[in-house]
DNA sequence: GGTGGCAATTTGAACGATCAAATCGCCACG
DNA sequence: CGTGGCGATTTGATCGTTCAAATTGCCACC
């Protein structure tokens, strides 16, 4: 009676090719152990006869969940294609809890609160994940007030205290093993290379280097620059460094990008060898683009994705579990 | 008497609060004309008081569509962040088409097809974007056959004649000005690097190489190399093109990368100064991040995400236009 | 003043699934 | 042999929207 086209086979089709009503398939999907086993057996057959699978949209009115996480994507800028690489592990960690990834790019900054609110208030998506938290960022608080579910990459800057939920990685404690490394290789003058003060992650990248050299008592005078990220500005912040009487023999940098900027300022000796040794951050293919080859501090995206996706799920699911933060720890790829 | 908290605003609702049906506030959103305009303006203030969104799940029943564009995300290779740079033009062009973009990736190859059926079938999505068609691509008619609506970024290379719709960028012509732009600077040995004969698009980037050569005279004779897209080997590549008795003193290369590697073979003269001049493809980060930045043949990806929703929208919504193929021009971005 | 026509609005049904409650068949037990 | 209980299955209602058809109110016209 129903439609017979590729995407028309309802469950009433199913029931009446089973000879059962379309409770008991339904019950067959979710609640197996309440159906009889032949019976069970019989309408399954006719599942896959029929090629039936479940309206998404009808489960969606009446479960009221549309199991689609909102994801906001602007303009691509910089070199790094972290968002890239986050996205994919993202995608597949939603996959896995039975998610789908829904992608946004709001037009104009100012609409950008609209458009979360109209995608929760219409149910296109149940939660967000916000991969690009920003210093005091005020969407956290906005969406606290209005109950919506969200999880964030990166700690709640300038608002830790505040009831969120998120899932970091360790930069001070990336820093500082790369720092260590360094340090194992016999340099002494490790100078620090990274974005301006005011951005959390920065700072904290910053403290890492702080922290380590001041452990092994090593002098850090002189050996700091901060630029913003471009290659081209962080290599004139490297020269100005490595211009000074006591110069680094290596860096470690806030960014893959501060990082090839430090390598271009140091330039090659006569063997074709980089001068000074730098470690880069974020493990971009700008790392192994550059010859030779970089170290890097890889943040673990494949983990990072799927405890967010964890938490939002149970954060979507009703259960009002508290604010939880994660911390993992990066891992220092060494090259060369 | 339905719900009150932030997402339970329903039609009924907004109707009971402005005095009329259920159906003319469904008319004051979908046809306007069929209202009296006071009618209107007080179903309309009724709705901006209660902060009425229609829900998504009950629409995409009833119309018997989702408003999403499905889009298969693999894990991320290679340096260039193309996927990362298309996802954004694509999510802003399919927002303005009412349309959302919806991630998946699939496990294994082997359950691929599986997954596109699926979300078909069960009604996640309304059509596919493919952007990473492969030569012979047996997802085309196989999707062909089951009537899923699918536009492909990309020709279908090896099934032209096929019914298939897609956009495409002219590489060939891409390729073409970049050889003119070299002579028009005077050089007379232009080489080329790129994939190894096989993939469709590099294929025709070199044959734009050789046309743009022969129709200048020029020889081409040892002036080609192949490789497969990575840093280290495209430059092998670009040493033994460039260890001949008389070497090019210019390339075009059929990506970012290969371009890298050539970039790195030819060195730096003693005023820091490239020994060749190279020509990119796709203009990715690494057309900026290398020192000094490299020219690069730039694709129109917002122009491209906006044809490629365009068609597939029309596709999508039951009009059975004939298949239709779309060549868009690259722009050669000429630095220093 | 009855009727036809038309614009504005309302009612009923449907989209396809799931939950809650009702019903059925069967067996055991007093 | 009637009844209680239980597992298996079915029926009715609902999620929130839109389409199609029915209804209402109003004016013009004969």
């Amino acid at each position: 009676m129903s439609g017979r086209d590729a995407n028309g086979v309802t469950i009433s089709d199913v029931a009446a090719a089973a000879g059962v009503s379309r409770q008991t398939v339904s019950n067959v999907l979710n609640a197996p152990a309440r159906v009889a086993p032949q019976t069970a057996a019989r309408v399954r057959r006719a599942i896959e006869e029929l090629g039936y699978r479940p309206n998404r949209a009808a489960q969606n009115l009446r479960e009221r969940a549309s199991r689609c996480i909102g994801l906001k994507i602007a303009a691509p800028i910089g070199v790094s294609n972290f968002l890239d690489r986050f996205l994919y592990s993202l995608t597949a960690a939603a996959g896995a809890a039975g998610y789908h990834l829904l992608l946004f790019a709001p037009t104009a900054v100012d609409e950008e609160l609209a458009v979360y609110e109209d995608l929760i208030r219409t149910g296109t998506v149940d939660g967000f994940v916000l991969a690009d938290v920003s210093a005091r960022d005020r969407r956290l608080p906005w969406f606290a007030e209005r109950d919506i579910p969200f999880v964030c990459f990166g700690r709640p800057w300038g608002q830790e205290d505040g009831p969120y939920t998120w899932v970091d990685v360790d930069g001070a404690y990336g820093i500082d093993q790369a720092v260590e490394h360094l340090i194992a290789r016999g340099h002494q003058r490790v100078a620090y290379l990274g974005w301006p003060e005011g951005t959390g992650f920065g700072d904290e990248r910053r403290k890492g280097w702080l922290r380590a050299m001041g452990r092994h008592g090593l002098d850090t005078d002189g050996l700091i620059g901060v630029c913003a990220e471009g290659v081209a500005v962080a290599a004139e912040a490297a020269e100005r460094i490595l211009a000074q009487p006591a110069p680094p023999t290596a860096f470690v940098c806030g960014s893959d990008t501060h990082a090839v900027g430090a390598r271009l300022a140091g330039g090659l000796d006569a063997n074709g060898r980089p001068r000074v040794e730098v470690v880069g951050f974020d493990d971009s293919p700008a790392a192994t683009l550059i010859s030779p080859r970089m170290s890097s501090i890889r943040q673990p995206l494949d983990e990072v994705a799927r405890r967010v996706v964890g938490l939002l799920t149970t954060r979507v699911q009703g259960s009002d579990s508290p604010p939880e933060g994660v911390m993992l720890r990066p891992e220092l790829v060494a090259r060369e």
